[in-house]
DNA sequence: TGTACATCAGTGAACGCGCGTTCACTGATGTAC
DNA sequence: TGTACATCAGTGAACGCGCGTTCACTGATGTAC
């Protein structure tokens, strides 16, 4: 399982670790090609190994995918999160998850995308990967909205929809921005309008 | 040009309108898979028609591509141009124009993708098909905000940033309800929720 | 009304391509003695 | 320390597939006379 790290001259028959390389590679590839034009076989190329080696490690091409989209979640959520912690004010605290989150897909579009494909990922059935990462995500944005509450915010609105509209506006904004439609110098002042009512 | 109208027993040599009829065909199709997965010769079989038949109307099948999403995007202009006709209110044409776009990409998802598709349309660039129908809907939405300024409210930002936080709002309301992230009849109370201001 | 003909929309065979997946294999590695 | 061996990660040839595109053709249509 682990290699012993010394390169051998010619083509390693023993690559160390092949699977965290495809990820990753397979992480760089989609950036530069829409995700449906990532093949197994150019991913291996560009991994520098036989086009069968893959089947080692996923089954089909679409665990393969499965795989690197759960991966973006995951580092995905974890933007989220720290951006949400960079702050102890609640309000900072939301500016900076929703900066965190067009962030994320203006510099990586495709794994954003990724992460939203309902194909890949049921809504309805995130599964044990993605789950628990929605759940807190979830959490983390109400929580916002309650905090804001406590310190005085009255919104018409329960908890869940003014969540919703936040989630759906900061959605909006990073496709438009990862999309070119809207400048990324103006999600600042797009993100206060969002959240005015606060 | 044009066709008797007869239906010959056999498969007509002559066909009528068979460009109109792969752009509807094409239309239907994408919302049935992805649209990277329609190819020139599903289509044509779809159509009824060999499949060197379509290179009489589209040069290749990245024309045939575009064509469908200029047509996407008149029919999609032409919904969100009815919904601000349908009120006379500014803030009843605001929510009616956010109503029709969440429908549109709710019905036809891959409709609404192709319209978004950077790489078919240049945001920069929309070209000569797209670009009048773009700036109408801006300065529709636009005028919304500008007309409720007149009633009295008073955002705090400019009309431009108040006018795309209330777009990426929308956009993002309507893919989220699209892939299933939020309940369809939960747009109403967001929507409500992101005119707050208002 | 009837005939000859030009047009050109649609045909179908053919091309080369890259793909996903399978499979018997090979050879680098670690381990037991 | 040295040797025999089991393991199994990675190989490369092979399969069948559907695709985009090209091209010489065919035959239905409309028109000129």
């Amino acid at each position: 399982m682990s290699s012993s790290g010394v390169k051998s001259r010619t083509r390693p028959y023993h690559h160390g670790d092949l699977r965290a390389t495809l990820m990753a590679t397979a992480m760089r590839m989609i950036e530069e090609q829409p995700v449906e034009r990532l093949s197994l076989r150019a991913l291996s190329r560009a991994a520098g190994v036989s086009h069968a080696a893959p089947y080692h490690y996923f089954p089909d091409r679409a665990a393969l995918l499965k795989a690197v989209g759960d991966e973006a979640m995951r580092e995905f959520a974890e933007a989220l999160e720290d951006g949400a912690a960079s702050d102890r004010d609640a309000r900072g605290s939301l500016y900076a998850m929703g900066r965190a989150y067009v962030r994320f897909a203006t510099q990586r579009p495709r794994a954003f995308g990724l992460i939203f494909d309902p194909d890949l990922c049921p809504p309805g059935d995130p599964g044990p990967d993605r789950g628990p990462l929605i759940a807190r995500a979830e959490a983390a944005l109400e929580g916002c909205v309650e905090r804001l509450r406590r310190t005085g915010w009255r919104p018409r609105q329960s908890t869940a929809v003014v969540a919703l509209a936040l989630w759906a506006g900061v959605h909006g904004l990073a496709r438009l921005v990862a999309d070119g439609y809207a400048p990324a110098d103006g999600v600042d002042a797009a993100l206060e309008a969002l959240v005015a009512d606060a």
